[in-house]
DNA sequence: ATTCTCACA
DNA sequence: TGTGAGTA
């Protein structure tokens, strides 16, 4: 009964537009955060999936809204990866408040993704 | 049109 | 972090 086929690889562009952030951010938190490496096409563009879209949006959230600093994100979400990921933290160490939040960010733009055949607007 | 790297402010 | 140059 499953359907639509559920967009599973992003381009920059994509992610950009999923998570409020331009290009060069995106490529300069790569510089910054080991676990942010997108993998490479054959002609070099970034192929992003699902998994990277949230640590994005994790650093974000980080940065922007509890205004860590570079080092300070590095070191949270070294931790929410250690206790098993956005979901596992929730369980581990950290607030879970955060968790919450970030899910529920996550979800409203992962809903529209998958019921949206891409294309229409 | 998009994305990439690199350089520089 | 923002912008521009020269590519692929």
């Amino acid at each position: 009964m499953s359907a639509e086929p559920i967009q599973e690889f992003f381009s920059i562009g994509e992610v950009c537009d999923l998570t409020e952030l331009k290009p060069h951010v995106l490529r300069y938190w790569e510089s910054q955060f080991r676990f942010l490496n997108p993998a490479k096409n054959r002609s070099g563009n970034r192929v992003y999936q699902r998994k990277e879209i949230e640590l994005v949006l994790l650093v974000k959230h980080l940065l922007y809204t509890e205004k860590f600093t570079l080092d300070g994100a590095r070191q949270k979400v070294e931790e929410h990866r250690r206790a098993g990921g956005l979901r596992g933290a929730a369980r581990g160490a950290l607030d879970a408040q955060v968790v919450e939040s970030l899910e529920r960010e996550l979800h409203e733009i992962l809903a529209i993704l998958d019921g949206r055949p891409r294309g229409a607007s």
